[in-house]
Order: structure tokens, then sequence, then C-alpha cells
DNA sequence: TCTGGGGTCCTTGCCCAC
DNA sequence: TCTGGTGGGCAAGGACCC
């Protein structure tokens, strides 16, 4: 266990939320939800405004729109966020090569290991400096805590929400940890709590107070050893960097059930090209396939079928899968399909034959491997406008659309280091619209844009009055 | 209220080989 | 030959995390 503050967590603040907001200057101080926006979408990250409100993280959507019914509801740009993520993370890295990514939005970084730190002082200026520079490079804020083991530092960058800096003195950590309540610790979540609540469990004291034999044998070996490590402030878990995929899986849940086994078949066949799709792109291949139904009541079946060598062959994944599917029941309906694999390995059994035979065999095509490289299929003829995404018009340059329905899209014209913009209803099918790359936060130094709308390098135009009918709904919040 | 998507890890039970 | 213990691989499910 090490004796200095110097193992940092980064969390950037409601980060989806904070880009938009970032991105959109009408929406800087206003609740925003970003989720889906289908009938059974989830909120992924709500603004501190919204948070106000009551929404939170993992709530259906239909209740965090009865909560804030005026916030506006956009769908996630990950593709954008990622970009955003690389540029923190990069910076990361500049303190230590010990950088270990959560999410895009969460790091523990070893100060020690990169010699930027090696006691609080020096630590908390290294995590100054980094929250100064995140800023600046991003325009958004982030929380920092600083402790002498993982565990802590990220209970520290929680009390340091929003725009904090959080030291834990080791030494000090049981006496903080303590009083706070069980659901604090990792790996205690709404089940793990319910059955320590039962057992008259409140406390991390209380935790630490049970010991360990009593949590084996109330969760079982690992958990149970784990959880009183972690209640007593031990956590010698090292920041670990390039840690391996075990498995990659794609899963859709349908607006409605799906009833039709035909249809069911079809969703499967397409779900295993997404895929090997996604297994290619990262030059993996696995052993394991795994079929997941979630049925109408909610019930998630899996099924899985392991293979004698690993494989990224779409028609192997492809059969398989339907193999699988063959022992589930679907009467009653699915909402939700999902094909994975796993047992992961850099090479294929394909490849090892290939090897004797003298060179591979072109497969059958690869469905989903050409079409919706983001998960979003584009139905033939029709563009689908998606609330919150970038577009860019013929003449009025960047903007980001507001809402769309019954053949029009709203449309709000402004730019990240611009004032509030005006806001125009097209028809959806106008030809002087198209989607767009998003426009950066900040002004790259030397780097020029890459957008479409790179040729918008200033303020839009000034809106012509037009017969199309601005609307200044206030909102994207759709009934 | 009505529950996403992409992951990781653990437990349990079964089968098989030794 | 039968039985029991043990350990590994596999399948399925559950819990958790962001």
């Amino acid at each position: 266990m090490r004796t200095e503050p110097t193992i940092l967590h980064l969390d950037m603040d409601a980060f989806f939320a904070s880009v938009e907001q970032a991105s959109k200057p009408s929406l800087r101080g206003r609740p925003v939800v970003v989720g889906g926006l289908g009938p059974r979408g989830v909120v992924a990250t709500a603004s501190y405004e919204a948070r106000a409100l009551g929404v939170r993280s993992a709530m259906p959507m239909a209740q965090a729109r009865r909560l804030a019914p005026h916030a506006a509801y956009l769908a996630p740009r990950f593709a954008f966020y990622r970009t955003i993520s690389e540029r923190v993370m990069a910076r990361l890295r500049e303190l230590s090569p010990l950088v270990e990514p959560l999410s895009l939005d969460e790091a523990f970084v070893d100060l020690e290991v990169g010699a930027v730190a090696w006691n609080a002082a020096s630590a908390r200026e290294a995590a100054v400096g980094l929250r100064a520079d995140i800023r600046a490079a991003t325009g958004l804020t982030a929380s920092v805590g600083l402790a002498a083991s993982k565990m802590v530092a990220k209970i520290a960058s929680e009390k340091a929400k929003p725009d904090g800096l959080v030291v834990i003195t080791p030494g000090t950590e049981r006496a903080l940890l303590g009083p706070l309540s069980a659901r604090v610790l990792p790996g205690v979540g709404p089940a793990t709590g319910d059955h320590l609540r039962r057992a008259g469990i409140h406390t991390v004291d209380e935790i630490a107070r049970a010991g360990e034999a009593e949590l084996v044998r109330l969760l079982g070996g690992a958990h149970g050893r784990a959880l009183f490590a972690m209640a007593t402030a031990r956590d010698e878990r090292p920041v670990t960097a390039d840690r391996e995929a075990k498995s990659v899986s794609v899963e859709d849940t349908y607006d409605v059930d799906l009833h039709d086994r035909t249809r069911v078949a079809l969703e499967v066949r397409r779900l295993a090209g997404r895929c090997v799709h996604r297994l290619r792109t990262a030059g993996l291949s696995g052993r394991t396939i795994v079929l997941k139904v979630r049925r109408y009541d909610f019930a998630t079946l899996t099924r899985s079928e392991t293979l004698r060598g690993p494989t990224d062959d779409p028609t192997v994944v492809r059969e398989a899968a339907a193999r699988l599917l063959d022992s589930v029941d679907t009467t009653g309906g699915v909402r939700l399909l999902g094909v994975g694999v796993s047992g992961l390995a850099d090479y294929t059994q394909e490849d090892l034959f290939a090897q004797a035979a003298g060179g591979p065999e072109q497969t059958e095509d690869e469905e989903g491997g050409a079409e919706e490289p983001d998960g979003a299929p584009e139905p033939a003829g029709e563009r689908r406008w998606v609330p919150g995404h970038d577009v860019c018009h013929a003449v009025l340059g960047p903007g980001w659309v507001q809402g769309s329905g019954l053949g029009r899209v709203t449309v709000r014209f402004e730019r990240p280091d611009g004032e509030p913009g005006r806001v125009r209803t097209f028809l959806a099918d106008d030809p002087a619209l198209e989607p767009a790359e998003p426009l950066p936060l900040t002004a790259p130094a030397a780097t020029p844009p890459s957008s479409r709308c790179s040729q918008f390098s200033s303020e839009p135009a000034s809106l012509p009055n037009s017969e199309s009918g601005s609307s200044d709904a206030a909102d994207t919040s759709s009934p």
C-alpha cells in the first residue's frame, strides 16, 4: 500500500451533456438529456440542470420527459465524444505511461510511475495543471480525486464533482469511508446492497465490522473477500494500461416486440454480421458464439456454443447463432436480440488451414460490414434527421437538428464559438441540407477544420426571410 | 417507471478425464 | 471393475460498471 496520494482518478463532468452544451450555445445553462430517443430509450447522461429536476443516468427516457418536459433531448454523438476523449487521454499520457481508461470519460493515472508526483503537494500540482489543460483544450470541466489507492481516488473524484479536486490523505481513509453507505464501494450494486441490508449492514463501517468470514458466507468467496478488503481501505489493485478486450458483442432493443420467428431469425443474421464486422475491424477472432434474447417479460436468456477454433468468418458465426436460436422459445415476443463472440484470439482457425492450403478463401458477403457502420441502418430513399446531430445548409452553414417529423426538420444554426443561433424549419428532403461532421469545440491552433461546413469559417450567413416558416421552438422535446 | 448498449467478473451445475 | 475425489472446460445466469 503506498503512503502518498499519487493515484489520480479523472472524471469528466456530465461528459456527453457537457459536450452538447459546449457545441450548442443555445443549450448552455439549460437542462440537457442525452440518450436513446426511441420509446424504449434510457438516459445516458443528464446535465446538472437536468439532474436538479430529478433526471438520472439509466432512467427510462419517458420518465425523464415527465420530470423535465422542457429539457433538450438529444441522441448521442459517440464518434465525436471519442475524439474529445482521445485528446483528454493523450494529455493524461503526458503525465504517466500508466493510464487506465475506464470509459470515454474516466481514467486512472499512476502519477508515481510517471515521476510527476511523489507526495501530496506534487500530486496536487499535477492535478491542478491537468484540469486547466483539459479546460483549455476542450472547454470542458473535469473532476479529479487523488489518493493512495484506486478505490479511494475514485470516491474522492465523486466528492469533487462538479469541477473540483479532492485529495484524501493516506491514513484517513477508514474515517472517511466508515459512515458512508455500503453502496459507495465498487461491486455493491442494487442486489448486493439489498443482500447486505437484509443482514443489517448499511454502512462501510458495518461491512468492516461484519468480518471477512461473514461476508464470504453472505456473498461468496471472491465477492466477500474483495468487499471486506475495500471496506477496510485495503486496495492494492495496480493501475493497468492496455487491457485487452475479452469479448465483442452487438445488441438491439426493438421499439416493439418481435413476434414473427422469420423476422427474429433475420435480425439474428444481421447482428451476427455486425458483430463479425466489429471483430474484424479490431483484428480479432473468437471461439465462443453467444446469443442473447430478452423476452417480452424482460427475462434474459443466453445460449452459447464453443467452436473447435477461433473464427472471424461471418458464415460460421451466423450459422452458429442460428443454431443457438433454434434452442430458444420466442413465443410471446422478444424485445432484445444480441450476438457476441468471446474467447478472443488474434488469429483464426481458418488462418491455420489457409497457411497449409496456400491462401484464405473469400467467404460470402459480410452483411453488416458495409451497411450501418455506426449501427444505424439508412432506409433507402428516406433521410433520417436525428435530434442533436450535425447538419450543414448550403446557404445558412452549420447547424444541428432540433427536431424532425411529419416530413419536416427543424435546424438551429449556431456554432460552438458563437452566440445562440436562430431556428429554421425545412422539408425533410430539402436538397440544401446535408448531414455534417461536428465542428471542433475550441478553435484548433494549426489544423484546418475538416468539416464539410469548413467553408463557413466565420459567422453563419444572415437568415433570409423564407416562407418555410422559422419556428422558435425553445427546445427539442417532442410530445 | 418500466427498464440501452457494451463490457467484465463470479458462481453454479454438469460432464468428462484421470 | 466399481467408486470417489478432483480439476478443467463449458454453459447459463446474475451482478455490476459506465
